[in-house]
DNA sequence: CGAGTGATTGACTTAGATCAATGACCGTGG
DNA sequence: CCACGGTCATTGATCTAAGTCAATCACTCG
């Protein structure tokens, strides 16, 4: 969980903390929007409700996350945002951003670059979503992950987290990483984990 | 496949066309970024090959899809691009598309727009793949999509395009609707999937 | 009219989800 | 200072839904 960095590092845009009660509300659909938030601490959920009453969620976003960046270039919110936990969350006030932005086109541009980023993010990750193998996901993970020595990938936060991230339970990854380590693929020292032979990785593949 | 539509609607940025044989490079990591694509027809992959040279997809863009819009703002790219089937793709050339970003801040605007509408599509398509039943996840697909009166969802191309978005093997797709059809939780005519009993969905689960 | 593809269904297998239990740690309040 | 409640890490046992392989039928396109 590194602390959540500021999404417009560089200057002072308006924002606001804002402190919210798990279940409260953070904004509706066909609301007008007054900016996008940055979750500080805690978690919210974008959600829509559909005629029957349920509601489905679209996003959980957890520390550090932004939501409704779409809503600086719109005129109403299309989703709902309930606090699932007790959340603290910073508003980034429409006008100031869009002003910001026309005044400086630096300072668009470093939002464009976030967006981009956050778009390839996404879809590396949809991509790992698409590999069924448990095994082979965290292979692509630890492939994409490893640092400049190309085998060592620093795990932040807790395994549990990293399971989630992986979409598997936390049970199939602890599984699957011993398994691994059984069979010399990788090493694990505290928070590290070493890719061994990234080399020649696809034959012998006994359980 | 919806016609793809150019990604600046409004004005006349310079884009090239380009066609590529299957197996083709369109950009390599490390190579000066010259522009982001709109694949127009074929798929292109975005990969990264890690040190033990293997590839790791990260992404297949289809037709209509956009890659490297990142590169705008980056000097290099970052991963490789190769027609993974013949392909048209459409050059926006860095230097005029960020150089009419500043000068004009409408069109800098309606491209955040894209990004941020992109972001949002991303997250809503993560949360769905994190679903692990099929069912639950062709009902919160079948919930989202639902047009206006709130259960009549059109699908767009073939139902195998729709289990590649769902995360599922065309088979368990069929499937999955054949039983909800079975049960009159749907109902299928010709393109069209309709939602009955919207309402009170939880119970009565039994195969 | 055959080749190619989508749609569909059957049979079988298995990987991963689920349920469950244990040990290590950690902070905290009494 | 220590016992207790909580969470993480780990492993075992079991079950099932979804993947895999395979066959069939309907269509469409040259």
């Amino acid at each position: 969980m590194a602390g959540p960095h500021a999404i417009f590092p560089n200057l002072r845009v308006r924002s606001r903390e804002r402190d919210l009660a798990a279940g409260q509300t953070l904004f509706r659909t066909g609301q007008r929007t007054i900016g996008a938030y940055q979750v500080l601490s805690g978690r919210v959920r974008l959600a829509r409700v559909d005629r029957s009453g349920r509601e489905t969620v679209l996003y959980t976003a957890g520390s550090g996350d932004m939501i409704a960046e779409a809503s600086l270039f719109s005129s109403i919110y299309h989703c709902d945002a309930i606090a699932s936990t007790a959340a603290k969350v910073r508003l980034y006030a429409k006008e100031g951003v869009l002003a910001e932005f026309k005044r400086n086109p630096e300072v668009a541009k470093s939002f464009m670059t976030r967006l981009a980023r956050q778009v390839m993010d996404l879809r590396t990750r949809m991509e790992l979503r698409n590999i069924h193998s448990a095994r082979d996901r965290v292979r692509h993970y630890l492939a994409l992950h490893a640092g400049a020595d190309g085998a060592t990938v620093a795990v932040k936060g807790t395994l549990k987290e990293l399971a989630a991230e992986l979409g598997l339970t936390h049970e199939a990854l602890y599984r699957t990483l011993a398994r691994m380590a059984a069979k010399a693929e990788i090493k694990r020292l505290d928070g590290r984990i070493i890719r061994m032979r990234a080399l020649a990785a696809s034959e012998a593949d006994r359980s």
